[in-house]
DNA sequence: TGCATTTTTGCAATAGCTGCAAGTTTGCAT
DNA sequence: ATGCAAACTTGCAGCTATTGCAAAAATGCA
């Protein structure tokens, strides 16, 4: 099949990328509740059963960009610098994904987490989107560090996206700059590597590969 | 107004139980999604119309338990006894909170958990509670202990929360039983009092009240 | 017993979402 | 170029959750 992997595919994306835009235009001009599928099809120039074909539902519209960002770094996770010390990549993965969540995307990025922050339903669906995003860390930590325990995976997964998004979306709700905000996403991490330097110790009685780097990371932040 | 506070509100609190309760026996016997409020009002004996007044949504009636607990919860919480170390009350917090939404509630407590899981929806549910918990945490936090900064407590509470929520669900996925489970929260409990001390430590230059005590706590955890 | 208040209910309408089958477009082989 | 098969779009019909509104019924108290 595909020569460019597809002229039909590049077309699907530009009419996804459409549906989206026009979606998130008019959530930002009359709202969301305000604005139906109906009105965001004809927008986008489709008909309003198209528009079920592209995203599976209403919510799904506004994440996506989101969903996009999260694809790419689950790729880009996968390839790791041989002879990366373990903690290292955990630390990259937490930083990429927050940054692939926290990154305001496109020219509606501000109206997408102004709307997330506010609809209680959209909210449910970025926290969905944070707990399989802890699965994936969860299954990285496991195949990374096999000396580590089942329920220290489980839960230094949990510990560190349930940190992180926490203070996400305070910094969120009370306007912090970006720069206040990494701050504070720094120090978390901080905190957070206390519970995984504990849980890395318990597994480490013989380490594979090279230093526990036990609490001084912390390093350039999100 | 009320004699024992109302003859009316026990009636009410009868017929919210009726809702709930005939509600989770239809969706054990035949499905969530195949399971109508037509079909739930039926079996409780109101109109469809009178289910709303009850319930803001399908969803909520899964929770009427899990939220009845989380409200009795609150309100004990807010009595600390006076002198009890400020981790202490913290770790209470945690752990009682835990119960109230890890307790299989009344006799479809296992058709909760199940659906609960499977249903995307209804994840998103529990999560949206999870975080309003998180939220009260935080608050109890800074209420506890002035010192703490902002940040601190916000990470905090999302750390604990988080990591106690990720270990949650994957004992439930797995058939963990109950002693199993209530191992795993304890260790989990101890990586995140390594961050919980951590912030503690930040705070407690001058400490107003009682210990900092370290880390060294990790009591009979849930 | 009668009144004021609360609760329940019926009716009608909206909107999200799905299955289905028919109509169109596209990529590729001949 | 031509034609076919696969992929995509569309319209339609229908189901269900959810809400507003106003009438009807139930309740607690004077």
């Amino acid at each position: 099949m595909g020569h460019v992997e597809g002229l039909r595919q590049r077309k699907k994306q530009r009419t996804r990328r459409t549906i989206a835009s026009e979606a998130l235009r008019l959530f930002a001009e009359r709202g969301y509740e305000e604005t139906t599928i109906a009105d965001i099809a004809a927008a986008a120039d489709v008909s309003p059963r198209t528009f079920f074909s592209y995203f599976p539902s209403k919510e799904d519209v506004v994440f996506a960009e989101v969903d996009d960002r999260l694809a790419e770094v689950a790729d880009r996770l996968t390839q790791r610098p041989p002879g990366e010390p373990p903690m290292e990549t955990i630390r990259r993965s937490i930083v990429d994904i927050m940054e692939a969540l926290v990154t305001e995307h496109g020219a509606y990025g501000a109206v997408q987490v102004q709307l997330i922050l506010e609809r209680p339903g959209l909210r449910a669906c970025a926290l969905q989107r944070m707990t399989d995003t802890q699965q994936e860390l969860q299954q990285r930590l496991h195949d990374l560090c096999p000396g580590i325990s089942e329920i220290d995976a489980v839960a230094v997964s949990g510990i560190a996206i349930g940190g992180m998004q926490s203070v996400i979306v305070h910094c969120r709700r009370h306007g912090y700059s970006p720069e206040a905000m990494r701050h504070a996403l720094d120090r978390t991490f901080a905190l957070v590597e206390q519970g995984v330097s504990m849980a890395f110790a318990a597994s480490m009685s013989s380490p594979s590969g090279s230093d526990p780097e036990p609490q001084k990371a912390a390093g350039r932040g999100v």
